[in-house]
Formats: structure tokens, sequence, C-alpha cells
DNA sequence: CTACAATTTGAACCATGGTTCAAGTTTTGA
DNA sequence: TCAAAACTTGAACCATGGTTCAAATTGTAG
């Protein structure tokens, strides 16, 4: 029988919820190194050091995980562009913050994942919930950026074209950034944010 | 048997490379449409409308007509940048043309393409050229940065990350963009260029 | 016109990979 | 300690989709 997914905090719904995020982060790996579609069922159980039966016995199948991977990630993603409005800052930095995290989010080991590039590989039923967060991520961004040029603090720009421009930018790094290259995910994060919100400056 | 190719001009020759760029073309409207991965041999064959069969008579299989998707954009990028460097004007122009061209052969429907962004889908075996001639534009289009850097034109900046980070967001850009929306290609490559030009500047 | 080559078809073949399942093993609660 | 529940396994199942192929059609050369 497929689990129901539970945050209680009994000793067994403790290990479960374990063992259930550790067969995520096994497939965020596979699917970071071999493509989402080249990833097999078979390998990510090898990567989580179990049966590939036992998949089917904490998700209903490879959809749910890569929706979870997705969901994952976004909710990561938007609990960044929480704590930037939270902080009081020029939208230069605001926006710089952001993007930091999101490059991070591309490229570290621990929470990494690349899986929301590709919402078009989910069947259309589960599509709904990711594109939801995925717009609302997006519409921030272009609020923070919209808002700076309000202020006056960036240049007129057409403020969506510029988001995208940025996003795309910043998920592009998950496709050449390598762990063992010369520059941490850290210095790419400053390097890569510095630039692109220079571009919104006066 | 399968067909070499062949760039004759006797009226058998013609035609028959008259097909297999049909059905390049039809292969790549698939590839843009549903993704590389979920782009089935039967449903090109049916935009191409002909029989699945005849696909491998033009082609060894699947993964040729991917290989020759790709180069057929990389080489026409290619063809852009050698454009670029023939003119007379700034690093600034040059590189907005640049990455114009880039734009429009990612949107466009006559020569768009986007097959050239999953070189891993390609077997080992093939991916050499492509990742050889992607290598080539990538370099290319950094000695345009770097070369705006050394003549003062450019801020001082990581060619490489600069470069990177150009590219994604152009490459990005066929994620969403939709024919029928409210920007031509050309608008999109204008304002694009501009932007990502400008985070440059001094 | 006729024979030969080039082209085209569509059904069948088969490997890949997601999924199921009956049968074990381990853990829990009493 | 023991039975029930939870967990785990690995082999088998089966749909999908790339590929092959024998036969049919079309085009070409003599």
């Amino acid at each position: 029988m497929v689990q129901v997914l539970n945050r209680g905090s009994s000793r067994v719904q403790r290990r479960s919820e374990a063992r259930r995020t550790e067969i995520l982060r096994a497939a965020s790996r596979v699917f970071r190194r071999r493509g989402l579609a080249a990833a097999g069922m078979r390998e990510i159980a090898e990567e989580a050091d179990v049966s590939p039966g036992i998949l089917y016995y904490y998700f209903s199948g490879k959809d749910e995980i890569l929706l979870f991977c997705q969901e994952r990630t976004l909710e990561h993603m938007l609990a960044a562009i929480e704590a930037a409005r939270a902080v009081p800052a020029s939208s230069a930095e605001r926006l710089r913050g952001v993007l930091q995290a999101h490059v991070h989010a591309m490229l570290d080991e621990l929470e990494g994942a690349t899986a929301h590039l590709e919402v078009e590989a989910l069947p259309e039923a589960l599509r709904a919930p990711v594109m939801e967060k995925r717009d609302r991520y997006e519409r921030a961004v272009r609020a923070l950026v919209a808002d700076g040029i309000k202020r006056g603090e960036f240049a007129k720009a057409d403020a969506a074209l510029v988001t995208r421009a940025m996003l795309g930018a910043v998920n592009w790094s998950a496709r050449w950034f390598r762990p063992d290259g010369p520059q941490t995910s850290a210095a790419v994060a400053q390097s890569l944010s510095d630039y692109l919100v220079k571009g919104l400056l006066k």
C-alpha cells in the first residue's frame, strides 16, 4: 500500500519520513546527473541503496517523485523571496539576495535540484500545483524588479522580459557548473547576481 | 539501404536532399513542441506526412536526426559570429548582433531549433562533433566579451561567467516565448540583447 | 515498353524501463 | 514471546517507442 504523506512525530513516522526524503535526494542527484528523461527508477533505487520495488511503497510512481522534487525546490526558492521581502534594503540588494539563493538552490548538493526546469515532463494532471508555484515565484521576482524601477532605483525596462532573462541565466548555471571546478557555487552566485542586477541600474 | 549525404545536383539528388531537410524541419517542430525525449518517431513521421519507416531510409535513426538538427542550428549561429566579426563596429554592437541572431535561431519558425540545448541526449559516440561546435561558439562569444573589456569599452568582469549568463538568458527564451504572444521574436531579441549588454558597460 | 533502381509503406519485432506482486524480513505493541 | 503490521525484495509483467523488413509503388534509363 502506498504511504500517505505524514508529518507526525512518532518514531516510525519520523523514520518513514526520513526514508522518503532520502529517496528524493537520491532522485535529485540522478536527475541532475543524467537528466530527467534518462533517469531510470532502477538507477534511482541504486543511488538510494534500496530495491526498485520500494520506490512504489513510498511513492505512487516516478511522476510523484518528480513532483515532490520540483515542489521542494520551488518552496525553497519561495522562502528566499519571503526572506528578501522581510529585510529592509534597496531593491538591488534584495534582488541580488534572491538570485543568489536561486543559484544555491540550483547548484548545492544538499538541496540542489534541477528538476523544476522541466515541468513538461509531468503528466497534465500533476502539472497544475507546480506551475502555480513557479508562476508565483516568477511574479514575485518581477515585482521586485518593477518595484526598483518605480522607485527610480533601476532604469526603465520591460520588467517581465528582464525577469525571464535573469531566471534563464541563473537556471542555466546548472548546465555548466562543476562542483570540482575552479569556483565555488557561492562565488558563482555572487558574480552572476552582480552582473544581472548591474544591467538594471541607471 | 541508408542514404549517404549528397549535395550533388542531379534531379533525384535534389529531390532527395529536399526530402531530408523536410524531415529535419518536421523533427525540429516536434522537438520544440514536445521536448526532445517526448518526441516519438511516429509523431515526427506524421508531422512530416510520411510513414515511420521512411525515416530510416533517410537517416540511420533518431540519434542522427537529432545530430543533424543540432549541427544545423549551431552552424547557423557560428555564421552569425563570423558576420559580426566582419563588420567594423564597437564590441557592444557586435555582441548585440550576435545575441539577436541567437534569439532568432531559437525562436523563428524557419530555422528555429532548440535541440542543441540537450547535447546529453546524444549517445557518447555522436556527441563529439556537436560539443566541438558548441564550445567553439561559446569561445567566440567569450572572445567578443573579453575583447570589449580589453578595449576598455566594458567594465572589468569574469568573461567566461558573463558569457554563460548571456547564453543562458538567451537559450531560456525558447521556454517562455509564444509566437502568438504580445511581442515578436525581433522585439524580444532587441530588448534581451540590450539588457544583457548593458550589464557589461562601464 | 520493360527491367532495374529508388522510394515508400505499415505491420511486426524487440529492448528499454516503469510498474506490480507474492513472498520474505524486520519492527512494533501487548 | 508472539502475532500483526510495517517494510523490503527481486523477479516478472507489460506498455511504450525505436527499429527492421518484406512487399508494394514510383521513377528512371535503355
